[in-house]
DNA sequence: GTGAAAGCGCTAACAG
DNA sequence: CTGTTAGCGCTTTCAC
């Protein structure tokens, strides 16, 4: 395939360039007949418009960056990072967007991502994963007027736009869920506090064991990072204080905690019951059969993606908020089931 | 920040564009002085050199692609995958390149990914994780003499250049091992043979028990995907046959794989022992504990990018092809340590 | 509905 | 070492 250009196009279509380009890009303004004739030249030579000089002559990239900091950044511990990546990318592919991915590793990257990502003609938005409180970069964002979407509520949400899922609301239905199972003594591994999804979810859980006039005990509290590793060492520590059930914030940490519990010999939901957060295709396997909180992790990273091309073609202000649905799935793993035949007896 | 171009720093530090440009881009051919100057008023201004029209003038986007077909394109059910993507991220960061995330969702995807990916003036390069049998695309890449990487020995190497670890060799020396250790009854989880490396671990298998001159029994052989879902599914039929050690195409596989040995009340490495793949993180912890053969994922990540880039400033010819080490990793799962024991005794 | 012409912001000979 | 001059390949007014 040779190097054609938009003019080679032109001149075998009889036509000038403008017009060549107008049928390339969908303008109305074209007669029938010549759009034919170009079209079946486009068709015959398999010419693609080069994407550099498109970029530069229309100012767009059609391309948007995926930027996940650095603490997310050994980002295959949790399988939510992942499956939104897929869904991001999926409806990149699906907007003729090219998907730009860049994963902070060290310090280092972390101080040069900015003029690395903010460089003009590069991105047409960039979607950003929820960063740690008094995170520069989504500051130094907001100021320059990109189009940007955070993934999660942020620390400081204003005038910015985000998407995000109801993570106080969720937690507590999970963990009243729990309580009106009977449970008494309840505990929750939760991820660390420097992420809004955390620090939310832990608070929906104390609100749910507030609610019963019950003192929330710091022992029961044990901190994870949101992998299988960390809920498998959170509940180590956990079954010293042997609480009856559990909240896990994500189903990484809950899968993590129940080899925990097995390992010592706990049945489940017999011995200790557990509820998730995620949803993950492993929380339905006949031996996890965990209950837990649906995220619609694919659809969220879609979302996002369209949010973001709202926001690139329509302005960014005002700044959208979304929040989308959660769902409490009911299985094994709580007890539920056994626990209405009790009920029942 | 205004829009500043290369004119106006020329202007403001009183040389010519082109002096300007060689500061940029770090030409040798600027007195001390100027570039001094020029530096100055660079970063005084903030300013960040068009990308578009740098990747036009220069026929150089410094942008690469990676490309993961649908059938890994669930990537998130094998963490290797992630992983992989983080040693190819972080590679990209260190030489400053961009990274272009292309996964193929749907068949519609991977229709329309060679025009996507290879028009002109987008990437630079591009790494493709290997493809099953009689995949077009490596083909009409091939063809394009366009800089490519594969990420695993394709199944039509020719011509082309990919990196691999010796997969048939890694997996002899990992069931001989188990040879080694006294089991009798060895069964296997692979992957998809749809994949080289899935079909030469399985190789590696064959020929370690052939090589005792044992018969290899189809039904000592269970098919999985790389998943653990799958491992567990894979299990649940192994147990049927009583299998005294298996090896596991990859980590994944063996961690299902145990879960559902467990689950019918198996003890490791007792009743049963396991060998896995890859060495993920997981693989270590103390109620896992396994034996596998560790790859160097990140690592192989990094050295597909170092390979593209010398593709794309070297030339494509002669096609490279690089293999990296494995090491056999003994943990408990394999029942080493207790052999042992028993021999000494 | 179509064409001519003017850039987009930069790199890269080439001349001095 | 530095400046001048052509483009890179496309989009986008602006006339007609």
């Amino acid at each position: 395939m040779p190097n054609l250009t938009l003019e080679d196009i032109a001149k075998k279509a009889g036509v000038s360039r403008s017009t060549a380009s107008r049928v390339v890009n969908d303008d109305p303004n074209v007669s029938d007949s010549v759009r034919r004739r170009v079209k079946q030249v486009i068709l015959n030579t398999g010419y693609q418009p080069h994407a550099a000089a498109r970029m530069l002559a229309s100012h767009r990239s059609w391309m948007i960056g995926l930027v996940l900091p650095r603490t997310v950044s050994n980002f295959f511990t949790d399988p939510y990072f992942p499956r939104l990546t897929q869904g991001i990318a999926q409806a990149c592919n699906q907007h003729n967007y090219t998907l730009g991915l860049f994963l902070l590793d060290t310090k280092e990257d972390e101080k040069r991502i900015f003029p690395r990502i903010s460089r003009k003609g590069l991105l047409d938005g960039i979607i950003l994963q929820t960063a740690e409180k008094g995170d520069l970069l989504i500051e130094r964002l907001v100021k320059s007027d990109f189009p940007v979407v955070i993934a999660g509520r942020p620390f400081i949400p204003n005038g910015i736009s985000y998407i995000d899922v109801d993570n106080v609301n969720a937690a507590h239905i999970a963990v009243s869920h729990l309580i009106q199972l009977g449970y008494k003594r309840i505990g929750t591994i939760t991820g660390r506090m420097n992420r809004t999804y955390a620090i939310d979810r832990k608070e929906g859980y104390v609100k749910a064991i507030t609610e019963q006039g019950w003192k929330v005990e710091e022992e029961l509290i044990a901190l994870g990072d949101f992998s299988e590793e960390a809920g498998y060492k959170a509940m180590k520590q956990l079954l010293l204080v042997k609480p009856d059930a559990v909240f896990a914030a994500s189903d990484a940490l809950a899968i993590g905690a129940i080899r925990a519990a097995r390992e010592v010999g706990l049945h489940i939901p017999n011995d200790i019951a557990f509820v998730g957060f995620d949803d993950l295709p492993i929380a339905s396997q006949s031996d996890i059969n965990l209950t837990t909180v649906r995220q619609p992790i694919v659809q969220f990273g879609v979302q996002a993606v369209e949010t973001l091309i709202d926001l690139i073609e329509n302005g960014i202000k005002p700044a959208r908020h979304i929040i989308m649905d959660t769902e409490l799935v009911i299985r094994e793993s709580c007890g539920a089931s056994q626990k209405n035949i009790n009920l029942r007896r």
